[in-house]
RNA sequence: GGGGAGGUUCCCGAGUGGUUAAAGGGGACAGACUGUAAAUCUGUUGGUGUAUGCCUACGGAGGUUCGAAUCCUCCCCUCCCCA
């Protein structure tokens, strides 16, 4: 194969599923040189140690890196445990509370452990921006805020929102960018990713690359994958995301309840499948089976398939047959006497309270043996067994001894 | 530094002395319908073994009052205008 058809093979890969990509024939000519020169390119991607679970939105990126690493190029995986205390603003309508140091650090090693799910530990490089970003002087900081105007800063959307509704913005909430534009110069990266949020954050990181008299770094950006509410991005404290060390029936389930429309992002995002047979699948199938086809595909990816199948048999006889499963959790109860169903709700942690649990009665959401209870009064006697059900989600059996 | 506006339940937001666990919306949960989808409709959305009861809750701490989210004092926080 020739260097060009070479490139044009690359950038091929490269370019699935991304929104932007800046500049193309940059990026073309850093990897005729790759090529050349055997010289792997850095791959850059940050990311803010808050949520200490990486979900399906991270993956998008976390794939798109892989591939990266596929075609022989080198991951730069920059853990900001330094810009975390400041929390970046990206996208946020308030002031992120800055992180203590202990916790950073701990969502930092939590986050190393889950990437390797995905990324190869052989082409990638972990670094903790705090190495360098800590031992900036007073006098490196305002050098690097001279090269940034408050003008230039409120053009980010976010900025310009909360300026514009009189919510609060500090002054340090400027220095994310910077600093993150910093940690591309202190790597000399040649590309850096991230989600379509981070644009202004990684195009900073050209300019800043330029003034230091680097190359500027090619600049991907990935869609934002939107959560289990359809609408909005995905993210731990919207409480809307897939986590990737949730249970293989938690995933393949959450998976199912995405809306069709939706389920052909994750493909395009998410999925190994060549976009040829994607197309073909959204002709030919229903949209339940090729839902099915994909939360197999994305469970099997953090497990096996054989977990996968199993957590679609439960999947099947829990939601599309409403029976009860074989495998589900048993609560042990010791009580001398009668317990009344709402305390044993609330205990055994279906219900937050026994007032929920009363409510949840008296809508008809809970079932013994597959048993509407209609009575709120209802009471159990030690020595028996049975499951017990609220909603459709909420489900246990439930040992009462002596 | 001076002047003004504001902080209400998961979120937004109404409420300016009692009938307020507090309108409305969003979200969430549940029911119906389905493919556990989406959309739609309905209900619920402080705790307490249920009580015309008790406790907790309107930024924090005190006070006035038979009674306070509502009035007063001090404190904390945010925004705006002026300097």
């Amino acid at each position: 194969m020739n260097i060009e058809d070479a490139v044009q093979e690359q950038i091929r890969v490269i370019k699935r599923g991304t929104v932007e990509l800046i500049e193309e024939q940059e990026l073309k000519q850093k990897l005729r040189e790759s090529i050349q020169k055997n010289k792997p390119l850095r791959i850059k991607v940050g990311f803010d140690p808050t949520a200490p679970d990486i979900h399906l939105g991270h993956v998008v990126l976390l794939n798109k890196l892989k591939q990266f690493q596929d075609l022989g190029h080198t991951v730069y995986f920059i853990i900001g445990d330094f810009t975390g205390m400041i929390g970046d603003p990206s996208g946020r309508d308030k002031m992120r509370t800055p992180l203590s140091e202990k916790e950073v650090k701990e969502n930092a090693e939590t986050y190393k452990n889950q990437v390797f799910k995905i990324l190869n530990h052989e082409k990638t490089v972990v670094l903790y921006n705090s190495e360098w970003c800590s031992k900036l002087s007073a006098k490196e900081i305002i050098k690097l805020s001279s090269k940034m105007t408050v003008a230039r800063m409120l053009e980010r959307n976010d900025f310009d929102k909360r300026f514009k509704s009189n919510i609060p913005i500090c002054i340090h909430e400027f220095l994310y960018p910077l600093l993150q534009a910093y940690d591309s110069v202190h790597i000399e990266a040649d590309v850096e990713m991230g989600g379509t949020d981070q644009r202004f954050n990684l195009l900073v990181g050209r300019t800043l690359q330029k003034d230091y008299g680097q190359k500027p770094q090619i600049v991907i950006n990935m869609p934002l994958l939107e959560g289990l509410d359809g609408v909005r991005k995905m993210s731990k404290s919207l409480g809307n995301y897939i986590g990737i060390t949730e249970s293989p029936e938690e995933i393949y389930g959450k998976i199912m309840s995405i809306s069709d429309e939706l389920m052909w992002k994750y493909y395009e995002l998410l999925s190994e499948k060549d976009m040829q047979e994607v197309e073909n699948m959204k002709e030919n199938l229903h949209p339940k089976e090729a839902k099915s086809i994909l939360a197999l595909e994305i469970v099997k990816k953090f497990y096996s398939m054989k977990e996968a199948e199993k957590a679609k048999q439960y999947f099947d006889t829990m939601f599309v047959f409403r029976e009860t499963p074989q495998e589900i959790e048993t609560a042990e109860i010791k009580s001398e006497e009668d317990v009344w169903i709402c305390r044993l709700l609330k205990n055994i942690g279906l219900c937050s309270s026994t007032s929920e649990a009363r409510r949840l009665i008296e809508s008809g959401a809970v079932k013994i043996d597959d048993k509407r209870v209609g009575d709120i009064d209802k009471h159990l006697s030690p020595g028996i067994e049975f499951t017990i059900r609220v909603g459709k989600k909420r489900i246990k059996k439930v040992r009462i001894f002596k």
